[in-house]
DNA sequence: TACACTATTGAAAGAGTTTTTCATCAAGAG
DNA sequence: CTCTTGATGAAAAACTCTTTCAATAGTGTA
């Protein structure tokens, strides 16, 4: 389903913000922050502000539009999202971002982590960083 | 080893803003923000200033003491780690967090996801999520 | 124990980032 | 086309984090 038919769905609104928000998003393979949204989809619709991005980008997330990409320092970037459960990969490098499905190989491990802690675990947060296909060929 | 013999043995010093912040940290079990940190290691140090806790959380994540705590909005909470490679647990309810140790189950899933998106992936961020026992207990 | 050296500290100010408020605007149902 | 109400954007406030610098206090040495 696309993401306007999804966000009329849900009884929102299609907005001219909105769409410039989720292009700048889509344009880049790279996840932005709330400011470099803002800059990038100011190329498109100039009077759009810094609140409207904060605020599109929480909705987005909440319909799970949009991922918000972790690392150990700074934790401010979004990248768009393929609908149901995914994972995002990071390069160190070039910050380029992909996303991968399926974590069915974790389950022995919540297992365990279960098992061992007594938690009763309904939920996870998997990033994986290395170096994307171009970073790693220039860096041999 | 200590964390006091750590901090020596790489050439730091003991201060009483140090002890302040890890006392602070190890006194609850819960992830602590910057602000959290400062309000609770001034009951012994009242002294203390916020850039300390700020550069002490630095350092101590540096040498592994610290660990940031990461959610899908706000990761600006510290709890302490063990030495060496963990991950962590935070439950959803009551904010408590546990550590959990050995990730050999998800080396099947990162095989697969160098394959899938031709990333050479060199680290993982993991954070699982769910009830602690109290919490599983009380929702019965 | 006293001294000297220098890492560490804390206050203030600055730089960002995110949220709140509210009048205005415009998407979409009827 | 009109109306209703969700959405927007500007300004200001509230946070969060960093930089700067004089004063302080660990720690090795004598």
């Amino acid at each position: 389903m696309d993401w306007e038919d999804l966000l009329s769905q849900r009884g929102h609104r299609i907005t001219a913000a909105r769409r410039a928000v989720m292009t700048a998003l889509e344009s880049v393979d790279v996840p932005l922050a709330a400011a470099e949204v803002l800059e990038e989809a100011r190329t498109r619709h100039p009077r759009l502000g810094l609140v409207t991005v904060y605020r599109t980008l929480d909705l987005f997330q909440e319909l799970g539009l949009v991922r918000r990409v972790h690392r150990e320092v700074g934790c401010h970037a979004y990248t768009t999202a393929s609908p149901g459960h995914h994972h995002a990969i990071v390069c160190r490098q070039c910050g380029r971002a992909a996303e991968f499905s399926g974590c069915q190989e974790i389950h022995a491990l919540i297992q365990r982590a279960e098992d061992e802690t007594g938690f009763q675990i309904d939920g996870h947060m998997l990033q994986l960083s290395g170096l994307c296909r171009e970073c790693a060929r220039g860096s041999e």
